[in-house]
Formats: C-alpha cells, sequence, structure tokens
DNA sequence: TCGTAATCGAGACGGTACGTCTTGTCTTAGC
DNA sequence: GCTAAGACAAGACGTACCGTCTCGATTACGA
C-alpha cells in the first residue's frame, strides 16, 4: 500500500515559503543553475518536503509560476470597443511584465520545462493556456459582434497570430520587445499583409 | 593567456562522429538525459575532445543540429508567382520535418539553451535566424512587387506573423501540428482579420 | 563555518565496507592503482560517503590499516625472561606478518603515503608508532630492572636498532627477510659491534 | 620492425633539462603533484622525449636522483683510525644533506616508487645501495683489521644498524633528525645494549 | 488528554554527471 | 629523423545534485 500523504495534513507555511523561494531563486541564479537542493537550503526546507509534493522540477515551477503570476492575472480582457487598443494595452503589459528579471526567468524556466515534457505540456496547456486563451476568445467574439473581425476568421488561429509573434521574440531574442512592435504586430494583423 | 586549440591539429573524424551521435542521442533519451558524458561514451571518444572543441553543451547542440538540419537546408524560398501556395509548401515542409522525432528533439534542445543562454541566442539570431529571415525576406520583397504584398508591411512582423504561429505551437504543444493550421496561418495572415 | 558531518548519523555498514574493501583492494592491484573511485565500487558505495567521512586517501588507508592490523595487536612485548629470545620471538612474528601480500601492499600504501602527508606520519606516530613503542619500552625497561640491559641506554635508539632494520629492509628490499637475520639483529645490537 | 632509440642520436641538452627540472619541481611541489607533464611543460620539452627515454616516472626520478645526488658522492667512506668518529662524520653529513627541501623531497619520491616497485627497487639496490654498502664494508673491514671491530661481526647486520636507524627516522618522522641521535647510534651500536 | 501517525528539518546514502587533470600513444610541423 | 607541441581515448579527481532513506522533534487528529 503505498501511503499518499494527505493534503489536509499538509503545512502551508512551507508550502508558500518553497514557492516563493523558487522564484525569487530562479530570478537570482537563473534556470540552469536552479537546484531542488537550492530550493530547499534556501526555503530553509527539508528536501524530502519538496519530493512529497511535487513529483519533479518541472511540477514544483509550474505551480510556483502560477502562485507568482496567477495572483494578479485579469479576470477578463479590457473591451473599450476598440478592438486594436484593447489587444496593444494587453500585450504592451504582457511586454512590461517581461521586463521583471523574476517574471522574465521564472517563465523561461517553466516553458523550458514544458519543452521538454509531454505531461507538464498539457497541464500547461489546461490550466494555463486554456483559460487565458477562452478569455481571448472572448474578447475577440465580442469584436465580431461589433463587426470590428471578420465573422470567418478562426479565433484560435487569431490569437496565436496575435500573441505568438511576442511570446516568440521574446523566448529566442530575436529582436527587441517594444510597444512599437507589439503595436505594429496588432495593426498588421488586424489589416492583413496583402494590398486592399 | 588561456591555451586556445589550433583547429588545424582538429581531427574531423573525431569532430562528424561528436557531432552526428549528439542528434542521434538527443533523438533516443531526449534533452532532458543527454549528457556530454554520454554523447563522449557513445561517440567513442575521450570528454576532453568535446571540452577541447565546445565551451557548452548548448554550443555542441547548435552545431549539431547546424550540421543535421543545415545540408538540407535551400538557398532559397520557392517563388511560383503565387505567395500563398509558396508560403505553405514551406510551412508543410516545416511541420514534416518536425514528425522526426530526431529533427524534433534535436530542435527542442537546441531551443532550451538558447532559452537560457544570452550567448547563445545571439548566434542562434546570427548564424540561422538571420540568414533564414533573409531568404523569406527576399520572397516576401518579391511579392510586394507582384503586388501581393502591401508596400508599408514591415517584412519583420510580416515573418513573424507567418511563422511564428508555427514554432509557437510547437514548442508549447498548444494544438496539433497540421497541415490545415499552417494553411490557416497563412490565409489569415494575408486577409488580414479584419473584414474587408 | 564548513559543514561537518554528524558522526552519530553514520552507516557503519558502509564504513566497515569501505575499510575491509580499501585492505582487500590494495591487496589485489597494489598501491599503485589504488583509487576512491576504484574502493567505492567495489565496496558498493558512493564516493562521496568515502569523502565526507576521510579527507584523503591516505587517511583511509591508515583507518583501513588499524582496523586490519590493530586487530589481533597484542597487549604488552612477551617477557619470559630471556630479552633475546623475546625479541626474536616479536620480529620473526612481525617478518611472518609481512609475508602475507594483504598485509604487506596495506603497509606499503600506508608508509607511502606517511613519506608525503606530514600531518599523516604525525597521526601515525601519535596512534601507531607511540604506543607500539610505548609497549616495547616497557619491555626494555623491564629487561634493564633484570639487568640484561645496559641502564644508560637510551631506550628510543634502542629500539631503533632492534626494529629499523627489519622495516628498512623491508621497506628497500634490500635483502630477504628471513628468521635468521632478526636473530643476527638481535643478537649483534644486544652485544654490540666492539670486540669485548 | 620495433624502432629502437638509438642513445646516440640523444639530445644530451633535453636529457639534463629533463632530469634537473625533475629534481627541482620534486622540491617545489612535492612527489604527489609531480607529473611527467609538468616536468616537460617545465623543462620546455616534448612529453614524447621523456617517454622515449625512461620507461616510468619512477625510473627518471631514479636517474634525476642519482645525476643529483651522486655528483658529490664521496668515493670512500673516511678512515681517520677512529672508527666512530668517522660513522659520525658521515652520518652527521647525511644529515644535513637531508635539509635540503630539494633532496629531502627527491630522496623520498624515489623511496616512494622504490617501495612499489620491484624492477625499480632492484636498480636501486644494483646501483645505489650496493656500491654504497661496499663502500661502508671497506670501511668496517678495516676497523676489523684494526681492532676496532668484532671479527665475527655480519658486516651487513651492522650496516643495517648503523645506517637503518637514521634513514627510518627521516622516512617516518619518528622523531628529530639531530646530530646527537646519530652520535647515540654509534655509539650505542659499537658498545652493544647489554651491560658489560 | 493522550497516544499515534503523518509531517517537518536535516542530512546520510548509492548513484551519476560535472568539468579538469594526467596518462601513455599518436600525429603534425619545423629545424 | 628527431624535436616541441599538443590532440587523442581513457579514466580518476573531488564536487554537486539526484531521489530515497532514516532520524528525532513537532504537530494535529481521533479515541
Amino acid at each position: 500500500m503505498t501511503a499518499v500523504p494527505d493534503p489536509n495534513r499538509r503545512n502551508d507555511a512551507a508550502r508558500r515559503a518553497i514557492l516563493s523561494t523558487a522564484i525569487d531563486l530562479v530570478g537570482e541564479v537563473g534556470y540552469a543553475k536552479l537546484t531542488i537542493q537550492g530550493i530547499a537550503r534556501a526555503a530553509g526546507v527539508g528536501k524530502q518536503t519538496i519530493y512529497r509534493w511535487w513529483s519533479s522540477k518541472g511540477s514544483l515551477l509550474f505551480d510556483a509560476f502560477l502562485a507568482f503570476a496567477g495572483d494578479g492575472e485579469a479576470a477578463a480582457l479590457p473591451d473599450t470597443g476598440d478592438l486594436a487598443a484593447d489587444l496593444k494595452l494587453v500585450l504592451r503589459a504582457t511586454v512590461d511584465e517581461l521586463d521583471d528579471p523574476r517574471y522574465d526567468q521564472a517563465m523561461r524556466a517553466m516553458h523550458v520545462e514544458i519543452v521538454n515534457d509531454h505531461l507538464l505540456a498539457a497541464e500547461y496547456v489546461l490550466r494555463l493556456d486554456q483559460p487565458m486563451r477562452e478569455l481571448k476568445r472572448t474578447r475577440l467574439r465580442a469584436a465580431q459582434r461589433a463587426g470590428q473581425l471578420a465573422d470567418d476568421v478562426e479565433l484560435d488561429v487569431a490569437i496565436d497570430m496575435l500573441f505568438g509573434p511576442v511570446l516568440n521574440r521574446w523566448l529566442q531574442r530575436t529582436g527587441p520587445l517594444t510597444h512599437d512592435y507589439v503595436d505594429q504586430v496588432v495593426d498588421t494583423a488586424l489589416r492583413g499583409l496583402q494590398p486592399r
């Protein structure tokens, strides 16, 4: 009989210490030098306490990122009636967040884990990507109703085209992440590449 | 003064063995379990021979990926006169390549290294992203001249919007990478999201 | 402040396995090919477990030798009343012990470490040489009381002259280590080199 | 056809540089950190040049020690007619030599090699111990003829008893190596331990 | 109110990779 | 044709971290 830890018994102070220490530490030393041992030491926690509650460094980082980023997460995208302005607002905010080294490093770490771990990727899609995507879909549907977005546009493709380039430029550092850039992306995506 | 190894003395057989073994091994065991020690062992090579010529696992993976992927690289994007068709052809080919586990794993490994290493990212931009981007720019410029692309479109933004979503969906596994998907991306990007 | 391992936590089975494996291994492969890695492997023990408890190969060999040789160590030299006979008995026993390859190799290994390590030499003197020397001194003092040894003889010099030649011949292999030889040493040392 | 190095072709400058560098280096860094690589580097010589002419670090050290110590070696022991005085003179000189760190370290290194290498030990006995021993035998035989040494004393045993204790005390650092100590050894050995 | 059982911090354990070093052999230029 | 220089395969060095384990001490539950 395998002993399953009882979440009720869980020491919440330790849990929170671990999650916030993970974020702080990845911000300090970067993903490559982030170790479970180091997190335990810095959090003043036994290694076993981490292994008891998380199955891998990735899932710990995932939870840590959720706790860190999720706190200030908006429940919905702004809707002022001006789709382009609203999208630019959201994307500029994203760019600004990524300027914080802790946010930047934490998100990089989480992405690295996702790239190499199918299960974690599935969890990411389910718990982070899907909810965010639903918020975006809602905003875009409203735009369709308002006649600002073509009716036959596949919303997921639209989302990928609006948010994908920014995420990509950040991950691969192929260019500077500026407000100008996101404005251009929004304008170009909405208007299209062909002459009209 | 650090002793710099003399490239003339380099054993090319060992170099090639290391690069191809790295690709094979990352395809077998995945990035997380890829070790320099393991590559050396599998390549029948001393560890020092790897450390002598590469400064990090990342730069080795980078070279390995270049040697592996670069061989079959096209010198230019196709230009049949039909921009949409040409782009779809290229993106479908990319999607097909990523179906090969060796290619998939090797590219994931390289991207992970890039995400966490500024210098490697710079080298990636210089040696892989920029040349590829130049080929794409050339094709898009031709399309502009042919009146298939608006004159005021920023080409880099256009490239990000065409190729970014595919790369993203692959890296994050946010959805299936199909020919249909890339077709939709191309069509939507060209036409734009707004009604017309 | 360096973290000092807590001896209470020490796994005694591992400790004993390491010590006895060290003796066995040095007996098999000799000092020159004795490696900490090899001892760990043969003892079924992690390398760190050796490094945690011993600061050098020398101090491990020293402990191993103590555990191996110390077990059968006599608490006192025999005293039958006949000094020459007693000394010959002890020296012949020493010679016989050195015939065992494990004893021979282990003792050689320890001596090599001592020759090149001041601190280890000091520990050797304190923990092995001094106690043994005290036993010998006690026996010689008894002989002085019995009128078999001159009163003005410096006991340490006497000990060096009785036991030194045997140890030397063994270490340097300058000649065969026989019972005859030790008998001659004892007789000559007692009687002196000058005519009488 | 195996290439046998032709001694005539031997570059004597390189040979001398290697031998003297070996002595200098062992004096600086000690035996434990003495490497063939290090000697080659310090001597400005290719590694192969060392491997070509010496089969092991031990035999190199042996030659180096011979070249270093042998130069100032007396052809015979002094014979003033006073055996005790002559022996003390020789032993005091030995003690003084061992005060030189280069001599000390070089001799320790050679002894370590001898302890673990049968062949080298045989060569040591043949080329160093035997000749020295013959000089000592000659002096002792003269003493026998002069009536200062008992006729029935085995000369090799006498030599071991006179020189062994000093060598031993030096190798094992069991006590300080002083002129007083060697004087006591000589006096005690000549007179014997028994009362007379 | 008191066991008793799970959690906690701590850290030893068997493994294994790290990046460096040395070994003894082999290769390449240069004198 | 030997030299110096140094690349090569091999493998040990001592350190770090992995994930499991064992240890008392603490804590919270249910009897």
